[in-house]
DNA sequence: CTGAAAGCGCTTACAG
DNA sequence: CTGAAAGCGCTTACAG
């Protein structure tokens, strides 16, 4: 492997030159730095990241720590954020290590590829309320960035998503179409983003006066989302609107609608939110689904940029990301049916 | 953080010493040694793994590549394997450099993951024939180690079951029971695991004059599972036992049969290759399913240690390792049924 | 049994 | 615009 010292060599330079011609410092004579970097070029120089990282205290590393399920399943959007992550990484020449977390303490998993002092930062998504995550890498003092929010206001940098807005969009398109029987069917309420769905719903129906006499939570599968509808659907004075956490859980929500012999969106209107997962496309759906839209793919970009210009010294409260989902009506809502 | 140099201040000893003392040199006077190792638990020290890595040489960090499809999901049994393979690299104090390919070129993740210098080696996975990453990591001259084989009598170091045994014993068990029409639901050819069952079925075939007259390929879901079974069985002379390729098709098998009014093992018997997922257990089959056994979770570790041997130096060809599946007879096979 | 010194490959004041 | 020197924290011949 070649180094400094060789390129040097070769050239009749120092090291010192050498280096300033590659990173880019202003006061090169040009016609040096691009003879240093034909002769990098020309010896497959690649800088040597451990000794930069000796130097200047950075190992151009950031952790993220995999949640694994007892069952040894994890989240399936990872692979969509993980692809995400390591391309927006790339382009800081910033590597990723993984590491997984199966342990009762969340903690430990951070405190062990810590101890271990090679990530200069974290990455954390699906934060808990006040997540002991977040109380601990402050401890350290270690930057990291999170997917979510553990709590209101927070003085780290994030990119989120509005949930609790996600939520009363959903609810004003539907009490705005005459609906007044509106369900939610929603996600896991250990994460914040199933609390501030869910806060958010309660919030938009006391504000019309509706009672939310229909909450699921924890639905995350299809079948799950099929079975709470269902059991709904069976009652009498039934819900005639559904807000779904997901375009999965709709795709259950829908059939059971179907299975009950009812048609949508006359008797029955769905509005979901989307991911814009490649699996369950919103458009695809019959009727096209109406949803509030907010592409997991829009995420790792700006959190890796959040990080990484918090890892050069910028301010946290700089780079605080809070975007809101695009509401796009489509075939899967309308009017309250008429009581018959 | 507290370093060599002021434990050796406090004791007034050479960070050579202290250095010795804290790595286990055996010439290390015992009293100093204690003192050392008191004086470092009290300073709460780490060692700068970035500078021992400087100076030896080594990133004690090794990458792995994963590949996602176009729709962004990927091997679901990949989960399992990164938690046994960051645990195994754990007590190597190795960590686990994670970088995606979504490329057509196979080698260009490996390629850009090298050009930034960081890993020691990589490990591999679902290798195809005469796979084009280990040329060019060859090529390179960078360690590896690979789950699986690409070839027949490889040079490099490997842990791979015999997938031709695989389908050897269960033909062989089959045709003991006096099957004759056994068919093969296999699993995706582009892989080596893929060819090599193949490979084994129609040579145990061949071995006892048996036509392979049903193979189906690529079936990975249970979904496919249950289509090539349903269509097989609904043809003259259907085939009397199956070889799955995975508990999961062997699930979609098992139902395909029960469609079709068939009861299993009287009228239709069903071999299995266990990997051994939480998610679905041979035992919890009804009947439980008679299986050629391979737990998935036993593979990371034998890998790991593979490849740390291999980067302290020993020989690949002493880290080749060959499992044979374990037989295990259960309720889904039996005799053949008499002709009626 | 212990220490002074060299060096891993780089960055960055400091000096010219 | 360029270079000599110091130093990041460690390991390891070499010397005593």
């Amino acid at each position: 492997m070649a180094t400094l010292k060789q390129i040097g060599k070769e050239l009749g330079l120092s090291v010192t030159t050498v280096s300033r011609a590659l990173n880019g410092f202003p006061e090169v004579n040009e016609a040096t730095r691009v003879k240093v970097r034909e002769t990098a070029e020309r010896l497959g120089y690649r800088p040597n990241r451990i000794a930069q990282r000796l130097v200047t205290g950075r190992s151009g590393m950031v952790g993220m720590i995999l949640k694994i399920k007892p069952d040894m399943s994890a989240d399936q959007t990872f692979f969509q954020t993980l692809t995400g992550m390591t391309a927006a990484l790339a382009a800081h020449e910033t590597d990723l290590v993984l590491a997984v977390d199966q342990d009762a303490d969340p903690v430990q998993a951070y405190r062990k590829l810590l101890e271990r002092n090679i990530v200069d930062g974290f990455i954390l998504n699906a934060p808990v309320r006040d997540d002991p995550r977040i109380a601990y890498l402050k401890d350290q003092n270690i930057p990291f960035v999170l997917h979510g929010r553990d709590r209101d206001a927070p003085d780290y940098p994030f990119y989120d998503i509005d949930n609790h807005a996600v939520s009363t969009d959903a609810v004003d398109l539907l009490a705005n179409l005459g609906h007044r029987r509106i369900a939610l069917i929603n996600g896991e309420v250990q994460y914040t983003f199933g609390l501030d769905r869910e806060a958010g719903f309660r919030q938009a129906m006391a504000g019309r006066d509706l009672a939310p006499g229909w909450i699921v939570n924890d639905a995350t599968l299809e079948q799950q989302g099929y079975q709470a509808a269902l059991d709904m659907l069976s009652q009498a004075n039934a819900p005639t609107a559904f807000v779904c956490f997901s375009t999965l859980v709709a795709a259950g929500v829908m059939q059971a609608a179907r299975d009950k012999g009812l048609s949508i969106p006359k008797d029955v209107s769905i509005v979901a939110h989307d991911d814009a997962l490649p699996q369950t496309r919103a458009i695809e759906f019959n009727p096209a689904l109406t949803v509030t839209r907010a592409p997991l793919r829009d995420a790792p970009e700006p959190l890796v940029n959040h990080l990484i210009s918090v890892l050069r010294g910028a301010a946290a409260t700089d780079h605080q990301q809070l975007v809101r989902a695009e509401l796009i009506l489509r075939g899967s809502t309308g009017p309250v049916p008429s009581v018959p």
